[in-house]
RNA sequence: GCUGCAGUUUAUUU
């Protein structure tokens, strides 16, 4: 129960809350479990408080518990999310050598960590590397790749993975397609990013409310406002409304 | 003690 409620108020951003109730929850005697600092660990690296979680994972050991392949995930995953790529990458080695197997959270969560800082080609290493180890890119993947590519201008080849995807047996997902419509539409190709938005259909995704507010974003910014009416007035045609 | 279950980690818009 306590696990849950921590959950929850770290999601809504407050760790310190979380903490008033884990101490309140130990003076009555429960014990915190790896459930309970994974959820910590997530809550602090939410707040950015980076150095807090980091020594969290020491706090688990003294409790007498094993950091699992969870802990490592989360910890990994907050310090991608604050920018810290090759900080977390540096936790992936230490996982290794603490004798864990990155699972596909792992990888994919640095190669999005990577991405998202515009050094693909760090992604691309750690990714080659993964393949190398026996994982197999799935939509977690592609999805960052497609992102990070489209983020350093390269939407050829952005185009070149989602294809890459589709040809791998990868169920093409509107996420998917969404990444790559807003890559397009930054980079100035809104005609191939309507193009896109046509395709994703013949392949079974059905543009939503995310494609329109991309496109729409992509048409006024390049001040076709009119344009944008009409695709707008086109989604409320199909049941999608504008949010 | 055993069995089951539950709670924690990765991708798209403004």
């Amino acid at each position: 129960t306590f696990n849950k409620l921590a959950s929850i108020l770290c999601k809504n951003g407050g760790v310190q809350d979380s903490e008033r109730l884990l101490n309140k929850v130990l003076k009555r005697g429960v014990l915190p479990n790896l459930f309970t600092f994974n959820i910590l660990i997530r809550g602090l690296c939410r707040k950015g408080l980076l150095d807090e979680a980091t020594r969290m994972l020491d706090c688990v050991t003294k409790e007498g518990l094993t950091p699992d392949l969870v802990t490592f995930n989360t910890l990994i995953a907050g310090l991608c999310k604050n920018s810290k790529a090759s900080e977390a990458e540096q936790y992936l080695h230490k996982m290794v050598n603490s004798g864990f197997e990155p699972d596909s959270f792992t990888y994919n969560t640095i190669i999005d960590g990577y991405c998202k800082i515009g050094l693909v080609e760090n992604a691309d290493k750690i990714l080659n590397h993964a393949v190398f180890k026996g994982f197999v890119p799935d939509k977690f993947t592609y999805c960052s790749l497609i992102y990070g590519l489209c983020e350093a201008g390269d939407t050829d080849r952005a185009m070149d993975v989602l294809n890459e995807a589709c040809k791998k047996g990868i169920q093409l997902s509107v996420i998917l397609f969404n990444t790559l419509i807003r890559g397009l539409s930054q980079n100035g190709r809104i005609m191939d990013a309507l193009q896109l938005m046509n395709e994703m259909q013949e392949k079974g995704c059905i543009p939503d409310i995310w494609t329109y507010n991309l496109i729409l974003n992509g048409l006024c910014k390049m001040g076709c406002v009119s344009d944008a009416k009409t695709v707008m007035n086109d989604a409320i045609s199909k049941g999608i409304l504008p949010d």
